[in-house]
DNA sequence: GTCTATAAGTAGATAGAC
DNA sequence: GTCTATCTACTTATAGAC
């Protein structure tokens, strides 16, 4: 065998989650795909048995760093410093490796919610990161304050990206803005 | 002429609303809404041109008692007092007449980017709910909390409907959540 | 107002040559 | 691994009879 095969199949994977990402799922064509990748609808089928092989491929690849982070965060106590350790890595990794897992997730809320599997890993996902931060025996006072800790931290790093700060009528400098966000997702993690 | 005409335009219109909330518009046919009416896809172009058109009709509906709670708050102070009471008045309206638009807008974001005009409009609404919390001139910081406070109501609202609690990993009863979000949502607005 | 029939196009998917 | 060619099953949309 040669030192590496051929790397269509993971352009392919790269592509797909672009256009998914930009388009949705359903509206993104396989041959929409192919022509990107300079071949063939048909050749597509040789790399992936189908369109859906295509998405769940796409989701393995996402999907892994998270489940590192809610290990960890199952080897600790559940205290309030916790949950604000959690919301740091959380707001380091949405900035980088996890960026488009949630504009993936956005887009494609309704997809998600057809195909049965893929829609029950990512709810699974963000269900382990949920419980990563929320306390099920707390009162739902801080139940709320920590969900909506996630919601912030969200805010603080898509919102600038995505450029709808002016869409919220909000004018600060995006790092400013990310600042503020996440200073308010630790005080909201807090017992309060 | 009769003393009305038919309301099969307006039945096409709940159905529609429904369908699309369920599954999304790209995936709702016009056969599906037809087959529920009980006539043939063919005779829903006699009454909306297009598959657009139906979706026009749809936020024409949807959108209309926004506008009427933004208008009012356009003539009050830019206070916290003014925030809360906004606030307060979302809620009650989220959990009746608003309750569909939430849940339509969500299952539709990829499509409302598409449809320009539609989704247009969409963002104009939320954006005047947005700017009656927001103050322009306030710190990030404030900027941050008052957005935050309208996703407690949302949360506060819709999660218990949805049955989405239990995958937050929350287990309070519905009642005590949405009052917990409401106590939240009034903090976040105020100043701090 | 509703019907049948059908146009015109696109989707995902398969077979088999090279 | 990629190609050409083709299939079936839709989709939105239109024309014209009743």
């Amino acid at each position: 065998m040669s030192p590496r095969h051929t790397d269509t199949r993971q352009r392919a994977l790269d592509v797909a989650l672009e256009l998914f990402t930009e388009q949705g799922y359903e509206k993104t064509s396989l041959r929409e795909i192919a022509d990107r990748l300079g071949i063939k609808k048909a050749s597509l089928y040789y790399h992936f048995p189908s369109k859906e092989a295509l998405l769940a491929g796409i989701m393995d690849n996402l999907l892994a760093p998270v489940d590192e982070l809610v290990a960890w965060s199952q080897t600790q106590p559940r205290t309030a410093e916790t949950r604000q350790e959690v919301v740091r890595r959380i707001a380091a990794a949405v900035r980088g490796p996890w960026s488009r897992w949630f504009q993936f997730a956005q887009a494609n809320e309704p997809t998600l919610r057809d195909h049965q599997k893929e829609g029950e890993q990512m709810r699974g996902r963000l269900l382990g990161l949920f419980t990563a931060v929320v306390d099920p025996d707390a009162e739902p006072r801080q139940q709320v304050r920590s969900l909506l800790a996630l919601v912030a931290v969200h805010l603080g790093t898509l919102a600038p990206v995505t450029g709808v700060l002016p869409t919220f009528g909000i004018t600060a400098p995006s790092e400013e803005f990310r600042a503020a966000a996440m200073d308010v997702a630790q005080e909201l993690v807090k017992d309060g």
